[in-house]
DNA sequence: TTGAGAACGCACAAACATGAACATCTGGAG
DNA sequence: CTCCAGATGTTCATGTTTGTGCGTTCTCAA
């Protein structure tokens, strides 16, 4: 590779991505460390980038930077807008949404406004009204039981003089209108899991939820996907109750679904809430099975999954993508206000699946 | 090889890559490292090129080095990434598709590569191979069947060293791995166009397309529409031939759906295709029917509907946003391509209606 | 504050590129 | 058939670039 084809790849690079690392780059074109570093201080000396420890910023960062820590905030630009966001709580699931949302704001110079509704739709309308009424530019919501036609909500978010992106929920497809979402899709989900399963050798596996917001796209994928694969016969779902703040009567409806797993001679399962699943897990193993090799379990959710006494696979919903992805959305859309029209966009992330301990095939 | 050949030879690499090495080259030309000295001395001496240590680099590129060293404005000009993009045809339905990635690319800076592969699944392979191996940063693919499993382009677009979208088409839900996708959710635009009929009275609705990519989309919109609305009774769909070229058959087709509507005592209709649409909807009036009154009319595409005799009510996909927001999927990925990974995004776009003459309610 | 680990850059060695001089090849004219 | 001119390949002394070992410096986290 000749010098000048390098010193292209070099600004290209940092042209594309403002910055790069050495010992990435040195991998990328093959070439040492060293000589890297020859072509950065020329081209620095050029005026062509700045030097950082492990790399080299473009000039325009660089410059970018010099003027948010030169005058110590003072010069800090301001937000250029403000996205609200209304989320049913900010203690399970949500926080890592939050945090996406957060760092797409960051990255936009936006501001954001977080507002929880703790699963209230009193609570969710009076939200919205408040943050409009605050003059947001943008809006996020999770309606926790999702956009219904003709619901207060509804009628606020339709005629709403600001975008709305439904993060997290679906939008009744007789809305539709200009309202636009952004959620996981649980069904592909929960058909991972399944596949996991089926490919370690299962043939009877089980799906055990509380009621949630996405046990209907879990049950729709697990019992899509059973029946594709021809073991439609062995479907078991079941319905765990919540239970009461401080009660842990959770435990027995655990029971009841081992016993019917036993019962039925179920081998593997997929359960809703990875808290839940380290706690049946728990159970499994006092009641004398080995995890994985008599029975192997999947969680549905990724938080704690990895602690569990036997690390527990888990499906991972991509929760901090989510976040990220609807604010940019509706960053966007706040952008683009007043021009020209735009297609209404309904994204779809999928979750991944991870493996630990609990699936190992034998 | 003559001297002449080998001069082309240099100069086509240069264009090509912008630089070049003299020893990778005398391989590849298989002559000696010498012969290529004297080469590039004189084209150097011809001002074709600018010689350096270990090869040469083409004028621009060594203009705009030099020009990069004086002010670092030059640079900005210059493509930051490129993307390329393969269409099964450039004539129908896409031009609107690439338009949108070209604004697109334009905002980006960077540079976007058109291949056509008129429909053909070994032009698919090809292009994208040779597009890969030409060195593109990402990839815009709309396999004309869709990517199936284990098919060649599969294997190709799956091992991909640089992120890939499928444009307008699914990926099979088994694949999903890494693949990304961006399409128009038609069977909404189905939808729409039913709504917009029953709305204006209509009870008994036809659809008509030929045999298209969107053709079960549409069906399916369009049957599950049908279905809730309680309108199943009075199904009625046709699959029109595709004529050949230059041929005018389809006007038999027309003229048998015309009367299997009026042995249906159907009063509306959704065609597939603003063309097709236009001739039938001048054949209606030829049999004596007025539009909208005894007949409504919404066709499903919107490049010249509001050109027909009767402007005819039209679903217009989102082709412009569709190339758009897929171009700019590809290039994010680009961005972040080592960085930590992103869950995989599938995004649908909502085809919108248009009201026009052809269904304007009495 | 400290320490582990990574990045840095000097100095030297190895590898590589260069071009002059000379050797070899090729095809056509004598 | 021989010779020759021009093109191409080879060798080698020289200059340039690149890679490596190692002590120093930097960064991050405990």
């Amino acid at each position: 590779m000749v010098a000048v084809a390098r010193h292209d790849a070099i600004l290209r690079e940092l042209e594309l991505r403002g910055s790069l690392a050495i010992t990435q780059l040195s991998k990328r074109l093959d070439v040492s460390a060293m000589t890297l570093r020859r072509d950065l201080a020329e081209l620095e000396s050029r005026g062509l980038l700045v030097r950082v420890h492990g790399g080299a910023v473009s000039t325009a960062v660089a410059k970018q930077q010099e003027r948010g820590s030169g005058s110590a905030g003072a010069m800090a630009r301001r937000p250029v807008a403000t996205i609200g966001m209304i989320a049913p709580t900010a203690n399970y699931y949500f926080p890592q949404v939050i945090r996406g949302a957060s760092d797409a704001a960051r990255e936009l110079n936006c501001r954001l406004v977080l507002g929880t509704t703790n699963y209230s739709e009193r609570e969710e309308l009076r939200q919205a009204e408040r943050l409009i009424a605050g003059g947001v530019d943008g809006l996020m919501i999770t309606p926790h039981n999702g956009l219904v036609e003709g619901s207060p909500l509804h009628e606020l978010l339709i005629d709403a003089p600001v975008p709305v992106v439904v993060v997290e929920r679906g939008v009744d497809e007789r809305i539709a209108g200009r309202i636009e979402s952004v959620r996981s899709d649980h069904a592909y989900g929960a058909e991972l899991a399944v596949r996991h399963l089926v490919e370690r050798g299962h043939g009877r596996i089980a799906l055990a939820a509380r009621e949630a917001a996405t046990t209907p796209w879990l049950l729709d994928g697990y019992e899509r996907t059973m029946a594709r694969l021809g073991l439609a016969g062995h479907v078991r779902f079941r319905s765990l109750p919540t239970p009461a703040v401080g009660a842990d009567s959770a435990i027995d409806a655990l029971e009841r679904f081992y016993d019917e797993c036993v019962q039925h001679e179920v081998t593997a399962a997929l359960m809703l809430g990875d808290v839940d699943s380290m706690a049946f897990a728990d159970l499994v193993i006092e009641r004398g099975l080995r995890i994985p090799e008599d029975f192997a379990l999947v969680a549905y959710d990724d938080e704690f999954s990895a602690f569990a006494a036997v690390p527990l696979t888990a499906v991972a919903p991509p929760k901090h993508d989510l976040g990220y992805a609807a604010l940019r959305l509706c960053f966007d859309r706040v952008r683009q206000h007043e021009h020209a029209g735009h297609a209404v966009t309904r994204m779809s992330l999928l979750p991944t699946l991870v493996e630990r301990e609990s699936t190992r095939s034998a």
